[in-house]
DNA sequence: CCATGTGAAGCCTTTCACAGCT
DNA sequence: AGCTGTGAAAGGCTTCACATGG
């Protein structure tokens, strides 16, 4: 189904992946409004990215756009979603059945079809043994046992950080689990087999208000 | 309260700040345990991060550490807090109370003496004049009109992506709000005066698998 | 001797500028 | 003429290596 060695060079950095993702979801939005063909500039404009950036990013896989005329939509989009693919279908499972974890569920963003969330993960005896928009919830302490039985390779985090460190040891005991897109607050420590990804949703808020502080202190010196 | 111009150089880069806002956090994990002194290597350990970027990073903003000895937990823990806080206490809305918006609401990390979650927005009447986690929430066409009233200066959106752009040009319209910081996934279109942010939480996830695909390739092609 | 603070080097990412195709 | 694809330049971030001070 997917593209064996789409890759014309090795190494396609997080930051182009990143991008791709925005290229595909507007690309999706075009295709499915009857645009037929599109420039690095049109795309550039709608995403805030320059133009000579999308060049170089749709570059790295390969040449998909007739000079002087633009990318058509359609095979783009198609080429984008085959390089985005995984091989396989990855089985998810989700680990604290919080409000974020309920959240993260139920998040357009998270119907794939290249990954679904199949199993929950909580302490809380209320929760385990019943579904969740359709996921089963088993208790934490049947993490490593549920990962081997339902073959899972992704984990994602939402639980309280206190817990986080012993859960992610016991899942990665199993030797079963290739990545974690960890919400926990903390910084986790796992093998170097083992890839992870933070996403600190307060820190971005942070990173905000400083940079709304920087603002301010160079209005306040200028009026000076 | 806080600190009126404690930057040594005058840019703090985003990435700098981040790492910042991480050792805030160890810093007051440690301030609890009674840790009394911390090197740029036992920092650097706990958080996966190498001791010489520690190092640089606080050396943005002075000089905190003894040589030969180490940084001093409170002092340093002190500093950073007053670096990182803003002049003024934001008064943040948030607009879209789904299931990730409520979720947010009660997020621990999201408890800050810098700012708060004031008001709440969103347009279905079953929620509009109720009460959630003690914040009242607003009809979503009121919300110029309140962002004034209420003196908002920053937005958090969590809203469908159809409804995105709308809002913020009804909000960005009052030229009270300085800062968005965006979870829905689309591109929104500010004026440049704006700080904007995303948090795309489904990039993340395809980052990461396509890293495990990356892996997977090069296991392959190891094995031929 | 130990750990910081920092200029310089190295590496990675973005942007430019233009050759080349339609 | 218009827009892509790309080598080269520019810019930004991280890491090194060592002088400096306790």
């Amino acid at each position: 189904m997917t593209v064996p060695i789409p890759l014309k060079k090795n190494e396609i950095t997080d930051p182009t992946v990143g991008r791709l993702v925005g290229y595909r979801r507007l690309l999706s939005d075009l295709a499915t409004q009857k645009v037929l063909l599109v420039s690095s500039k049109d795309m550039g404009e709608l995403l805030g990215i320059k133009p000579s950036q999308v060049r170089k990013d749709l570059s790295y896989l390969g040449e998909f756009g007739k000079r002087g005329v633009g990318y058509n939509v359609q095979c783009l989009l198609a080429d984008l979603s085959d390089i985005l693919a995984p091989f396989q279908r990855w089985h998810i499972g989700l680990v604290g059945l919080g409000r974020l974890g309920e959240a993260l569920l139920d998040h357009s963003a998270f119907v794939s079809p290249n990954y679904k969330i199949e199993v929950l993960f909580d302490i809380d005896q209320a929760k385990v043994g019943h579904t969740f928009s359709g996921r089963l919830c088993y208790h934490a302490d049947d993490l490593a046992e549920t990962i081997v039985k339902m073959d899972l390779g992704v984990l994602i985090l939402t639980v309280p950080p206190a817990a986080a460190q012993s859960l992610v040891n016991a899942a990665v005991s199993t030797g079963r689990i290739q990545g974690i897109l960890n919400f926990v607050p903390t910084a986790i420590v796992v093998p170097e087999s083992v890839e992870v990804k933070d996403v600190d949703i307060s820190v971005e808020l942070e990173k905000l208000l400083f940079k709304l502080k920087f603002n301010e202190q160079q209005k306040m010196q200028q009026k000076k």
